[in-house]
RNA sequence: GCCCCUGUAGCUCAGAGGAUAGAGCAUCGGCCUCCGGAGCCGAGUGCACAGGUUCGAGUCCUGUCAGGGGCGCCA
């Protein structure tokens, strides 16, 4: 990474510099390399001059942050990335990088295809990313789209920052919530046959238990009517797990998102790893019984201030007892690394457990990292939507991509922090698809398919074998280069801080660079073949860049933007 | 009441202690002898409030105010 090679040439000159004397022999601070915001002042900076005049008067010396500054610069090497330095106000070290080095980087983008802007970092670790994981009782809501977006753009950076990752939902079908829906399940065939079934209390009321019921009446007649009640709602516990998960991989496909596993809670029981671990935790004086109910002692560890019950007085555990054993699974039984799970706030009273939980397990809560987003929440005729299952007054997920369009949809999802609340406004966004920043993005990549068809019909024919590199030299071209070089450091951000969506506005600006360059730059030219070849090789890198960030955010890069307006 | 998150342009939101705080939408004004005008160029308005730390604060700390979430033998 070009940062990384800046930084490594600052710490030699440094080093160069005292060893020559020209700068005192005292313990040097961090080397901190950024990005300036004002490009005139350079494609990279540093302070460290400044930190280390700081250092130097602590020491009791006294050196000009400025001649610091200068020293280090007269250290720094001549070819490479540098091109030219600027020591600038207080002390700061302006670098510049080399034209001519930029241009060597085109075939380098261009040679490395969809890997461009991979990084050598998580070097095969095995990462887990857990994301939806919404309660198999109907269809996911708005709210559960975000956490797919954030999930999969999550998964798809880590592995493009080397780490091998897989992607998993974890089915809640052991608990209550999930006996209600079977029961309600039941309700609703039984009503479709005729008879007078009333739905449960705390049933799922929504129309869609009404279609996934006459699924089974489709299929199954009225079979399950000839049984005792609790038997047929045990067959259709399996059977409505089935059509429910069939649905929720039928609208996350919509949005793009696919799983690797579907892990489903029931199996922690079947596999007796729920009693085990529990047995793990009593003997270890991790439970307690109090009020006739067993109680994971949580407020033993950090930042805990209440235990939590794991088996109920009625004897049935609770999320709680399977989400410890699922833990374990993760990390004792499948060895995951590190485990990221994606999780709305309204879960966040869960964290500190969870950490608890690790340690009890005896196992390193950095391990384990829950990303907490906001919630959405939804507004249509400039009223909120209230999202409940229960009552069915839901927004599906297939609403929103069948209304806004599923590469807006992700887009807009991913164009914000995940602790940051949206505000989703139906109407608006619908009204807005059509000028959605996404388009802009995919614009400028289809802009650039357009004109490699083209190229023919303006008497060039590109020869990516011969590419005389040294004619790109205007402004737009080097900026556009500049910034594809870019991508390196966005994915190691967006892995830094598990948030994908610094890969949104990247996308924005590159597409921009794009854009001054088609501007600025004639790229088809039969007068000027050479120039013109060595440009459509700078558009196919621009492409690639194009096309390898819209496929970590998830949104599809089309050839072709016109098949969008014929819809 | 206690805990967590959020407060940046008219609106929706970016902003890794650094230099003159950005984008999209909206508004206003320009640009089609052009390889795709879903484009380009330009204009206006902003860090909730009050202290503090620092050479330097939108960013860190404390307090206040406002919004959201959590504090279940629900998940």
């Amino acid at each position: 990474m070009v940062r990384d090679d800046i930084k490594l040439s600052i710490e030699q000159a440094m080093a160069a510099a005292q060893a020559g004397g020209a700068l005192p022999d005292i313990e040097w601070p961090a080397v901190e390399v950024l990005r300036p915001k004002q490009t005139g002042h350079g494609d990279y900076s540093t302070n460290v001059a400044m930190v280390a005049s700081a250092a130097a008067r602590k020491a009791g010396g006294n050196v000009n942050p400025r001649a610091i500054a200068q020293a280090i610069a007269d250290h720094l090497p001549a070819d490479g990335p540098i091109g030219s330095v600027e020591i600038a106000g207080p002390g700061f070290i302006n670098i510049f990088l080399a034209d001519e080095w930029l241009r060597r980087q085109v075939p380098k983008i261009v040679e490395a295809g969809s890997s461009f802007g991979n990084i050598d970092q998580g070097r095969g670790q095995h990462w887990q990313v857990e994301y939806v994981s919404a309660n198999p009782t109907g269809p996911l809501h708005y709210g559960g789209a975000r956490n797919a977006a954030i999930g999969d753009a999550l998964a798809n950076v880590l592995e493009a920052a080397g780490y091998t990752v897989q992607r998993e939902f974890y089915v809640n079908d052991a608990g209550n919530q999930f006996n209600i829906f079977a029961a309600t399940l039941y309700a609703r065939y039984a009503q479709l046959l005729g008879r007078d079934e009333p739905i449960p209390e705390d049933g799922y009321a929504g129309d869609y238990m009404i279609d996934y019921a006459q699924g089974l009446v489709d299929e199954y007649g009225d079979r399950f009517l000839t049984m005792e009640k609790s038997a047929a709602i045990t067959e259709l516990k399996v059977l409505g797990e089935e059509i429910v998960l069939a649905a929720l991989q039928a609208q996350l496909a919509k949005l793009g998102v696919h799983f690797d596993r579907w892990f489903r809670e029931q199996s922690l029981y079947d596999s007796g790893l729920v009693d085990m671990v529990l047995e793990k935790l009593r003997v270890q004086g991790d439970l307690a019984e109090r009020d006739g109910a067993i109680w994971f002692l949580a407020s033993n560890y950090p930042k805990v201030e209440k235990d939590e019950v794991v088996i109920r007085t009625n004897g049935m555990p609770t999320y709680f007892a399977s989400d410890i054993a699922y833990h374990y699974e993760k990390f004792a039984v499948r060895g995951f690394d590190r485990v990221i799970n994606v999780w709305g706030v309204d879960h966040q009273g869960h964290v500190p457990r969870m950490a608890a939980v690790m340690t009890a397990l005896g196992l390193d809560p950095g391990r384990l990292t829950i990303v907490l987003h906001g919630l959405v929440k939804l507004i249509r005729d400039g009223k909120e939507v209230k999202l409940s299952k229960r009552r069915g007054t839901i927004i599906t997920i297939g609403e929103v991509v069948d209304e806004v369009g599923a590469d807006a949809t992700r887009f807009y999802l991913l164009s914000r922090g995940p602790e940051s609340p949206i505000e989703f406004d139906m109407n608006l966004a619908v009204a807005e698809s059509a000028s959605n920043p996404v388009f802009y993005a995919q614009y400028s990549h289809a802009r650039i398919c357009s004109i490699a068809v083209m190229a023919p019909t303006k008497k060039v024919t590109p020869d990516f074998d011969n590419v005389a590199l040294e004619l790109l030299t205007d402004p737009a071209e080097l900026t556009l280069i500049r910034k594809l070089l870019e991508l390196e450091e966005q994915i190691e951000t967006a892995v830094e801080k598990l948030s994908p969506h610094n890969l949104t506005f990247y996308s924005l600006e590159l597409a921009r660079s794009y854009n001054a360059f088609y501007r600025d730059c004639k790229v088809l030219d039969a007068d000027a073949p050479a120039l013109s070849n060595a440009r459509m090789y700078l558009c196919e890198a621009a492409r690639i860049g194009l096309a390898k960030t819209l496929a970590l955010l998830g949104v599809s890069a089309p050839d072709s933007m016109y098949a969008e307006v014929e819809l």
